[in-house]
DNA sequence: CTAGGGTTAG
């Protein structure tokens, strides 16, 4: 959706060229009136225009003697280098006979301004040993910082030496610049001994290695430069000031976020809108909404980042809603999206399993100009793969060029969530050949498809060698997913070895899986003590509480039903209503389990009867040892037969074409009743239903499920 | 001639 722009930057007016030429032609120039200083000025000013009616001045009347040349052709190659017209500056600079320092280090710093970081470097070499110059600070400066932005620690420490033969070790901005190379091609050590050996830093060498530590992980480290710059520099600038929001923010830490906003605050700082996104960022990160909301309100300007920072904010929240209505809002504003704001929103529709709503945000982004960038297009793929549609999550990831780690990552554990081991798997195969190292996510989803294929002895050597290999530490979520692969393939034993010998802190979801495992594989003893030990972990996990009285029903021991359910009175923990919804052309049915508030409410319940009478001669028997109310058998029944899922399901089958596939979610995980009678629903209609629960995506068809009946 | 804001995979 480009609009026109008005235009931004007004260029001189015409009818002032000809006082210019009258500057020119006077005789005695003096110096507001001569050609070098007026190419300054136009270079500063980046008034081409000017520029270029000066420098056909000069050719014109080229009276001038050779040095003079130098000087003016130098102040052109300038003039061009700083409007963007490097290829000219190169041009005069090559043909040039005689050139001094500044001539090189105009066309360095174009190069630089342009982001040709090797151009640079390939001038300073040749500066040195061509022309025999010697650097001087301004031509170090620009060399180091093209090192600083191309990562190359062995040129920098090169740069160093010259800088060391120069004495210009204690000049300002060359020292800075020297920490900040080291910083930013993470030689940390590099930068630290600068700053140990040299006297004087200011704000910058601070900011520079704090970002330097940061970038790479050393958060604690950060937090000690950022005490030493407490006793040696209280001149903070705003860099400073985002940097420490930045770190508050990684940290989650959200007193010692408050504690520096209070801080700046007190200062007379301005707060600009790169200050300004790092604090609504910060109090996003540190799950603090309200401020972060106050916080945008209270800008005088903002921009696409402002904006989008305060979405994210609301994403990463849990506000999926908040965060997609902002993007009107801004619009009306003026404001356009970026490639940063898409994959805000397509993350937040993929929250909400808004599938008609990542479609429309999908053709937003084809139509922006933004569809190649990478966050847009792995935003895709994790829009498609949690909105249930992982054939088209695998079309955008295929169709991509360039993938990063995150690229791999969603496309491997989307594969996993919707059970397709075997296909996450080969992305992994794939994501090895192509030569990108996978990390700790990457591992996670590996051993989760490892486990629905009950891969064991893959798994083990995954996590025992391969992660070695590869440098990754397990961790909590690597180890759960063992016991998980271990209690699904029924060693049951090894997977409670496993967890009495593993050197972790284990918490509830590991002990969940284990317990789910008991469940599914009827070992009930074991399920009991582990279920038992789940509620002493969290007393209010209601899903505990119902599986444990599940499994005292299979066994019918009653007694031990009606324990279950006088310990949840009296802790007074109420079952969370299932609720499950799908979307029909634009809009989302939501279905509460036994409620019949939906206006075609007594079509949809005959539907459900139609189809559960259909199912019943190929072995459908109602499940209802999950009821935990007093009622007859009968009642149960109908407790069971109209769940959320099934009335979510009939209507599907009643409104969508025969073609379709049924997309429906839900608040909880799936009972067994529903698993099963879904599974014959997707035989007797010849219909493919994804079903997505709490943890993972069940792809009916054709009487099987994708989950092969372990969830 | 030295720096920098936002997003994601579990």
């Amino acid at each position: 959706m480009p609009t026109p722009r008005p235009p931004t930057s007004r260029q001189a007016p015409l009818q002032h060229l000809p006082f210019l030429f009258k500057s020119i032609h006077r005789p005695s120039s003096s110096p507001t009136t001569n050609p070098i200083r007026l190419l300054k000025k136009s270079a500063d000013t980046k008034n081409l225009k000017i520029g270029k009616v000066i420098h056909a001045h000069l050719i014109t009347s080229s009276q001038a003697s050779k040095n003079c040349d130098v000087f003016q052709t130098t102040s052109l190659i300038n003039l061009y280098a700083k409007c963007d017209e490097i290829s000219t500056a190169r041009q005069l600079f090559d043909q040039m006979s005689e050139r001094n320092i500044v001539s090189w280090s105009a066309l360095m710093a174009g190069y630089l301004q342009n982001g040709l970081a090797l151009e640079v470097l390939g001038l300073f070499k040749k500066m040195v040993s061509v022309d025999n110059l010697r650097p001087n600070e301004y031509v170090l400066a620009t060399a180091l910082s093209s090192c600083s932005i191309s990562g190359r620690v062995e040129e920098g420490k090169q740069c160093h030496g010259y800088v060391l033969k120069s004495g210009l070790v204690f000049h300002q901005y060359v020292k800075n610049a020297l920490v900040h190379m080291y910083s930013r091609c993470s030689d940390l050590e590099g930068a630290m001994q600068v700053l140990n050996t040299l006297p004087g830093y200011d704000v910058f060498s601070y900011n520079s290695v704090m970002d330097g530590l940061m970038e790479l992980g050393y958060l604690k480290e950060a937090l000690e430069v950022f005490g030493r710059m407490v006793g040696e520099c209280n001149a903070w600038d705003n860099v400073t000031y985002r940097t420490l929001f930045g770190l508050s923010a990684r940290l989650k830490d959200l007193k010692f976020g408050m504690h520096v906003h209070g801080q700046m605050l007190k200062s007379d700082l301005e707060c600009d809108v790169f200050v300004g996104s790092a604090i609504i960022d910060m109090y996003g990160k540190c799950g603090n909404v309200l401020n972060a909301r106050k916080v945008f309100d209270g800008l005088q300007n903002r921009n696409v980042v402002s904006w989008t920072a305060l979405m994210a904010a609301y994403f990463q929240n849990g506000y999926f809603e908040e965060a997609l209505h902002l993007l009107s809002k801004m619009e009306l504003e003026d404001i356009m999206p970026n490639e940063y704001t898409f994959a805000v929103l397509l993350n937040s529709s993929a929250g909400l399993s808004a599938l008609r709503l990542g479609d429309l945000l999908h053709a937003c982004v084809e139509k922006s100009g933004f569809k190649d960038h990478t966050i847009v297009r792995n935003a895709l793929v994790i829009m498609y793969s949690k909105t249930g549609n992982i054939k088209a999550a695998n079309k955008v990831f295929t169709d991509m060029i360039y993938r990063d780690t995150v690229t791999w990552n969603a496309m491997i554990s989307g594969y996993s969530h919707h059970g397709l081991g075997k296909e996450a798997l080969i992305v992994f195969q794939d994501m090895l050949a192509a030569g990108v190292y996978p990390n700790y996510v990457t591992f996670v989803g590996v051993l989760a498809a490892c486990a629905h294929l009950g891969l064991v002895r893959e798994g083990l050597y995954y996590l025992n060698q391969l992660m070695k290999q590869m440098g990754v530490e397990p961790g909590l979520e690597h180890y759960t997913c063992i016991v998980g692969l271990l209690s699904r393939a029924g060693l049951l034993d090894e997977a409670k070895n496993f967890m009495r010998s593993a050197p972790v802190k284990w918490d509830v979801i590991a002990w969940r899986t284990l317990l789910n495992a008991c469940h599914v594989h009827r070992n009930y003893g074991l399920g009991k003590q582990v279920a038992e030990s789940v509620i002493f972990m969290d007393p209010h996990d209601v899903g505990t509480y119902v599986l444990l009285s599940n499994m005292y029903a299979k066994e019918r021991r009653w007694d031990g039903v009606v324990k279950i359910r006088k310990l949840m009175r009296e802790r007074n923990i109420k079952k969370e209503p299932g609720v499950s919804w799908l979307e029909i052309r634009n809009i989302t049915h939501v279905f509460v389990s036994e409620d019949n508030k939906h206006p075609e409410s007594s079509q949809i319940y005959e539907k459900v009867g139609e189809l559960l009478a259909k199912i019943k001669p190929l072995g459908y028997v109602p499940n209802i040892a999950s009821v935990l109310h007093d009622m007859e058998d009968e009642q149960k029944e109908d407790c069971v037969s109209y769940h959320s899922e099934k009335l979510a399901i009939a209507y599907g089958l009643l409104k969508t074409p025969s073609e379709a596939p049924i997309r429906v979610i839900k608040n909880l995980r799936m009972c067994d009743d529903c698993h099963s009678a879904a599974k014959l629903i997707s035989k007797v209609t010849n219909r493919v239903i994804i079903v997505r629960d709490v943890n993972r995506f069940h792809h009916f068809q054709d009487g099987c499920c994708s989950c092969a009946d372990y969830w």
